[in-house]
DNA sequence: CACGCTATTTATAACAT
DNA sequence: TATGTTATAAATAGCGT
């Protein structure tokens, strides 16, 4: 919104991202604020930042913000209940989507942890043996006894062409942006 | 807030109170939207209009969320013969893929978590003081729990880079998520 | 990194249709 | 009154301290 367009997308940096976030709750607070003066109505809103402990409201006064949701309670029943059931029922829903996303991504990170424990065995951080030690479930152990297999064959195949796997990864440690 | 400085006043005439609450209801909500976006985290906003008895929410509809997972599973059969070529470069890109699927899956999350919250306030089953316990919803926080399980896996798993969701959540450090 | 300072982009009050 | 346009105020990204 100024020196440079804005770019609709996450902002990787830690510290522009930062920036960004404080200028523009205030700036949205602010707004907040003057739409309800302005026009004289109840508003409130509810940021998590990912650097404040407690979400930032407004308005400020928990009080306040409680009676702005109560007048909700002077809606006719009948739209009222509709709304309400609609939008409780429809978030419970989307949240049952997301469990069984998570169950997915349960199940997937079993693999990328199989292709890790592979590029350790080869590059001798870790050996096979070890699976033994690692916790031990039907699904991964199950999983593990034929990745043994296929890790004897790769280091079969790595002892002919020489060695070669190392390197370290790197992380770019701009993280997750929910994480305190 | 242009052709004239803005007086920070109740606007008494009616035509002009709509029309300025129309266009500023619009700018917030956009406002809300980009914070959302540009710093990866999760708000809300409840605006009670004047005009419409129910209140105008952000976001409206949180629909498209269902990629999350999409091209998950896309893994060509083709590209696994390649695959033991370069190993580590290619679980690392897996293992990237797979932090910004927790990311995504973590704001979803949260998301939710708001839509729930001012569900319940909005019902009575919930008061705004209650943020003050927010961590306490069993729905969120089970999820939480499971996408920092997953996370920290994979951070053992790499034994590296210090960053990753990092929640600020208590964690008992408890075992695999596996039964749910 | 937190602040303060512009250069610009955005938002929008007043008009116009 | 609703929608579109324009002139101007307000918000803020990139810098400098």
């Amino acid at each position: 919104m100024t020196r440079r367009k804005v770019r609709l997308a996450y902002i990787v940096n830690h510290s522009e991202r930062k920036a960004s976030y404080k200028k523009r709750k205030r700036g949205l607070m602010k707004k907040v604020q003057e739409l309800s003066t302005l026009c004289g109505i109840d508003a409130a809103a509810v940021l998590y930042g990912p650097y404040d402990e407690r979400p930032e409201v407004w308005p400020e006064d928990p009080t306040a913000l409680n009676q702005v949701l109560a007048r909700f309670k002077a809606v006719p029943a009948s739209e009222k209940g509709k709304w309400m059931v609609d939008q409780e029922t429809f978030t419970r829903q989307r949240i049952e989507k997301t469990k069984e996303q998570v169950k997915k991504i349960l199940r997937d990170s079993r693999e990328k942890e199989i292709h890790l424990f592979i590029d350790q065995c080869l590059s001798g951080e870790n050996n096979p043996e070890s699976l033994q030690s690692q916790d031990a479930n039907d699904v991964s152990f199950a999983i593990k006894r034929n990745v043994m297999e296929i890790t004897r064959r790769l280091a079969l195949l790595k002892n002919q062409d020489g060695d070669g796997v190392g390197g370290a990864a790197a992380d770019d440690g701009g993280g997750l942006p929910q994480g305190h």
